[in-house]
DNA sequence: TTAAAATTTTAGACAAATCTAAATAAAATA
DNA sequence: TATTTTATTTAGATTTGTCTAAAATTTTAA
C-alpha cells in the first residue's frame, strides 16, 4: 500500500461521514488538493484492488478491506499526535504535518508498542477517537455546546461564528481547538453555561454556547 | 529530497569510510540490492543537485552538501534506533526495517524532542555513534576484542572469522551482533578473556578473541 | 425537453525510480 | 601490447502518480 493510496483511502473515509450516496471525484479532488482527472485515475485503481466500490460518474465508497485500512491509518495519524503532544510537546498547530507523514509507517508493533506506551488513549488532542488495535472507536458527532447538559465532559471542535470579534472573546476566556471542559452548571432560566476548563471556572452566554461546536466526551459525572 | 536520494547518499558515506577513491557504482549496486544502471542514473542526479561529485567510470564521493545531508538522515536513523529500544523495548534484530521508514520524516523540531527525551545520547544500541544537532560524533574505530584491556565496555560489531564453526561457538555463547560486553578479567599468560554479558560471566580463548571485531563504548570502570 | 453548464472520464504526456539489453570504457591477463 | 574480462554507462521500457486538454456524461435551467 503505498502513501498515495492510504490518503485517498483516508479522504474517502473522511468525506464518507459527510456524503449521502458516493463520494464524489470532486470532493476528493478539492480536499487533497489535486485535480479530479488524477483522482478519477486513482479511484479505478484502487476498485481493481477491492478497496472501493466504485462506478464511473457515480463516485467511490468504501469496500470492508478499504474501509479497514482507511481506519489502521487513522488509527496511526491520531496516535502519533498524541505522541507528540503528550510525550514531546508539541503545539495543536505544530503535529498535523508531522502525523501525515508519520501515518505512513508500517509496522504493527510500532504502533501498538505506542498505544501502550500512551495508556490506550481513546481520543486525541483535537478531540477526536482513536480507533483500537481491533479497529473499533466510538463515534463521535459535534454538536451546539448550547445542547448539552450539566455534567457532560466534551471538547471543542470548531466555531459556528467565525467573525474576529468571536474568537477574540473566545481566545481570552482560554477557549481553544481542542480544549477539554466539563460543564459545572446550565441555567434554565437563560440558558447560560458555566465551564470548568484546567481548573478555572468559565461563564459563556446562551448566544456564545450556539455558536461553539463540541464533541461530546463523556455524559456521565466524572468528577 | 526524495526516499532514494536519502539512501543513496547514507550508503555513499558508509562506503565512503571504507573506500580509498571514490565510491564505484558497483558497490553501491550490492549495498542497497540494486542495478548498477539504476545507480548509474541516480549519481547523475545526485552530481546535478552538487550533492556529490562524480566522475564518470570513476565513482562517487559526497560534497559539503551531501555529507551534511547524509549525517542527518544517520543521525535520524540512530535517534529513531534508541527510542524504539529504550522506550518501546524492541529488540536488536526488530528495529532496523523500522528506522529505515523512520529515518525519512522530515521536522527538525521532531528529532531535536526526539533527541532531548532519550537524553541526547551518543550511542545508539548498536553501539554506532548519534551525531548531534550540529552534525557532530566521535567516530568510533572497530577493533579486536583481542586488543581490548581490562574494565572496559564495548559491544560486538562483527568477526574476522566467519565460519560456520566459529559463529556456532558464538551462538552458543550469546555473542551476537550487537551484544554489550564488559571485560572483567584479561589473563597475560596465555591472552584468554573473561567478559560480562547480561550478568553472565562467559570465557574465551585469546584465538576467538582475535577474530572478535568490537566496538569500545567505554575504557573506564563503569561497574 | 432540449440547450447550456458543470462534472467526470479518457487520452496523451511527464518526472521519478527502477529494470533489461546493448554499447562503451577500464582493468586484467596472456 | 593485444585481447579478454569486468565494470560502467547509455538506450529504451515500465510503474506510479501526477498533469493538461479533449471527449463524454450528467445536471441544471431556459
Amino acid at each position: 500500500m503505498t502513501f498515495a493510496e492510504e490518503n485517498y483511502l483516508k479522504t474517502i473515509f473522511y468525506l464518507e461521514q459527510e456524503a449521502t450516496e458516493g463520494v464524489s471525484t470532486s470532493a476528493i479532488a478539492d480536499y487533497l488538493d489535486t485535480r479530479a482527472a488524477s483522482v478519477s485515475d486513482m479511484l479505478q485503481k484502487l476498485a481493481k484492488k477491492e478497496l472501493i466500490e466504485y462506478k464511473k460518474y457515480y463516485g467511490a465508497i468504501l469496500t470492508h478491506n478499504g474501509r479497514n485500512h482507511a481506519i489502521l491509518v487513522i488509527r496511526r495519524h491520531r496516535l502519533w499526535e498524541t505522541f507528540l503532544v503528550e510525550k514531546l510537546h508539541f503545539g495543536w498547530e505544530e503535529v498535523h504535518e508531522v502525523a501525515e507523514q508519520l501515518e505512513h509507517i508500517k509496522s504493527e508493533k510500532l504502533i501498538n508498542a505506542m498505544d501502550k506506551m500512551l495508556g490506550y488513549p481513546k481520543i486525541d488532542p483535537h478531540g477526536d477517537p482513536i480507533p483500537d488495535a481491533n479497529g473499533n472507536f466510538t463515534k463521535i458527532e459535534k454538536r451546539l455546546l448550547a445542547d448539552c447538559e450539566e455534567k457532560w465532559t466534551g471538547t471543542i471542535v470548531g466555531v459556528k461564528d467565525t467573525s474576529s470579534d468571536f474568537l477574540k472573546i473566545l481566545d481570552r476566556k482560554q477557549i481553544n481547538l481542542g480544549t477539554v471542559f466539563y460543564i459545572l452548571n446550565k441555567e434554565k432560566y437563560d440558558g447560560s453555561i458555566r465551564l470548568k476548563i484546567e481548573d478555572e471556572s468559565i461563564a459563556l452566554s446562551q448566544k456564545m454556547a450556539s455558536n461553539i461546536y463540541i464533541k461530546v466526551i463523556s455524559m456521565q459525572n466524572s468528577e
